[in-house]
DNA sequence: ACCGTTACTATCATTCTTGTTGGTATGGAA
DNA sequence: TTCCATACCAACAAGAATGATAGTAACGGT
């Protein structure tokens, strides 16, 4: 990933791509906010892989880069939403390129079958 | 991309193409090599930014991951040849996915005019 | 009165990744 | 004869990413 000394304005439009959307975590996070509007919670519980701090840190990255908005509600305990731009589920579609590739290597390399659970990233 | 704790053959396939292409100079080794197969110092020289030991790193990964293949001449000084295998080539459709996204990115988020040079992926 | 919950932040420790440097063998050029 | 070129590898150093842990404020439930 390297985020920190890459030039997301004028480097390779490849190299953009992967630092928006590269590493373990983010990927899934899109995913999961596909679906709809989720909670900061909710989202630690659908990702039990991540730390909170990790989920924080990406999503903060994923809110600068305008994939998503988030809503705070001035209730106690805190309350927030975290809900998928226009401009963010359009990475659906990469997502998917993404996965059917993966597909691939993983049964011609691994002869493993596909791994459930990515229906909206599939279809 | 922390490569070494995830597991290529059961995690999600969209992390599995990640863990293969992921990163800032496997997409580069892959752009140069659609192009037909090449030594190692004209790599080098193709991808500056990278130092040989990477670029060495990165290659045995992904012959690893058979998306290429080594030719190496018994000769001194010593002569190595990296070729695209079939499986590697099918990256190309990927990239250019992956291209295509980070190109809006690039526009939307901050103005800038594609960069030049990815043709091979661009089409 | 006490505890659990939420959405974090801050600090430190640990692990991963990358860079730097130096070395190798030998054939051909200067 | 001395030097360069090639395709690396090994060892160490520096830098970046991640993990673990503790703390916060105020509300509802027991």
């Amino acid at each position: 990933m390297r985020a920190k000394r890459l030039d997301r304005a004028n480097c390779c439009a490849v190299e953009a791509t992967l630092s928006v959307i590269g590493g373990v975590w983010k990927p899934m996070i899109v995913y999961h906010l596909l679906e709809g509007r989720k909670r900061f919670m909710e989202l630690t519980r659908l990702i039990p892989s991540a730390t909170q701090r990790m989920i924080t840190l990406q999503l903060r990255e994923m809110e600068a880069d305008g994939l998503l908005n988030r809503h705070v509600y001035a209730e106690v305990p805190p309350k927030v939403e975290y809900e998928l731009t226009e401009f963010g589920a359009s990475l659906a579609p990469v997502l998917k390129t993404l996965h059917q590739w993966g597909e691939r290597y993983q049964r011609e390399r691994y002869g493993t079958e596909p791994s459930l659970g990515c229906k909206r990233v599939a279809d």
